[in-house]
DNA sequence: ATGAATTTCGAACGCTCGTTCGAAATCGAC
DNA sequence: GTCGATTTCGAACGAGCGTTCGAAATTCAT
């Protein structure tokens, strides 16, 4: 009511009017990554595309708007990844891994965008922040399954859910700290970094005598 | 020059003055530490402690000033503090304990500054940022130190300098996305959650049949 | 080719922001 | 109490922002 006929054409409308839009996210991602989200102009990302400032309104609906769409479509994005990750056989040691592969191999092709996700969170809209979350815990607990299944506190009561929780926010902060440091080149695959996370995981930082 | 006889008052000037433009720093954190440096205005930091927005460029040359002091004066203290715990006398595993507790307990001293310095490194202007970088190198090469004194590779050349280099950042990874979830009252005292990431670097995250 | 739907544009509005500046008020030493 | 230095204020400026809107241009099925 009160805005007429306006749809939101991301869901419907033309094959070509739904690239342009994701092309323009893309530029966005770009922009808001390297100069924050209050800093940014849609004025900016609309003329990287040569689209001017009143078309990006027919995009979307609001600055707010784009954030949002960004910030939703990739952590589905990934939380979908993620849960094929699981689905796959192995034990609890071989989910975890693929799980932490899965992560920083979705950072590194998706930089802008999980810069954005880890920066901008509390950017968003109230209705925008809680749509997001709901992701996001849905992806915590992903996680903290696979850990729980490592350290073997699968039951979710008594003291070790505490210890369990600690552990996956670790991992979490360890994953998500990546963004500052990771370069491909100099840090190598990002499967070797997550072997050295998982590395880690199961016996700890000291050098061991045992070379395997 | 051009600026006639305008002074930085920060660093000379009469007590309470100094002592007021420490209050308003403390309350520009709290701000930006909740909206974000960008969307924070000059206008509502004064506001909080009756500053009229003229006034507020008395205290401080602009608003980047403002975001540096906070940046420096924090991570100088947290600096100057964990230096003095590296020189504690103790082994490898008492060093890194003692920077793990201390950069938490820093943290829940100073929740506001810290989260700016996570997250506002970036809006950092360049001769602003490089000078707040310097400090930041520091006490990362305070924190390699003792991780490498711990892990066994305190020699700083072939192939252990890269994995030294993971660990730590690895280790800043955690430290840092505390700040995403640490409540003292749901976690504990950050002795005790130090002592977990101590756990985690000496054993891994499987448990163990010794229970000490 | 025609007409309806889709897409694009450009100008304008209202608002907020950082910064400047000169005068007024306050303070501290003598 | 006087005087110079320090501190505070209020008004104003100019720039940039998100958003709106109606008209023009374009596209596509028929």
């Amino acid at each position: 009511m009160g805005a007429g006929t306006l749809i939101r054409p991301r869901q419907q409308g033309r094959v070509a009017t739904r690239r342009k839009a994701d092309q323009l996210l893309e530029a966005a991602a770009a922009i808001i990554a390297e100069k924050g989200f209050e800093a940014t102009a849609i004025r900016d990302v609309g003329r990287r595309l040569e689209v001017s400032l009143g078309g990006m309104y027919y995009y979307f609906a609001s600055k707010d708007d784009l954030l949002f769409q960004i910030q939703f479509r990739t952590f589905g994005a990934l939380l979908a990844e993620q849960e094929k990750v699981v689905e796959r056989p192995g034990n609890a040691e071989d989910r975890l891994r693929g799980l932490l592969i899965g992560h920083l191999a979705f950072f590194a092709a998706h930089p802008n965008e999980m810069k954005i996700c880890t920066f901008e969170l509390e950017s968003l809209k109230e209705d925008f922040y809680d749509r997001v979350l709901t992701i996001r815990r849905k992806y915590y607990r992903l996680m903290e399954d696979a850990i729980a299944d490592l350290t073997g506190d699968r039951d979710r009561r008594a003291k070790s859910a505490d210890r369990t929780r600690h552990v996956t926010l670790f991992v979490f902060g360890m994953l998500n700290w990546a963004f500052m440091w990771y370069k491909s080149g100099k840090d190598g695959p990002v499967e070797a970094v997550a072997a050295e996370m998982m590395d880690l995981l199961l016996h700890g930082a000291r050098k061991r005598r045992d070379a395997r």
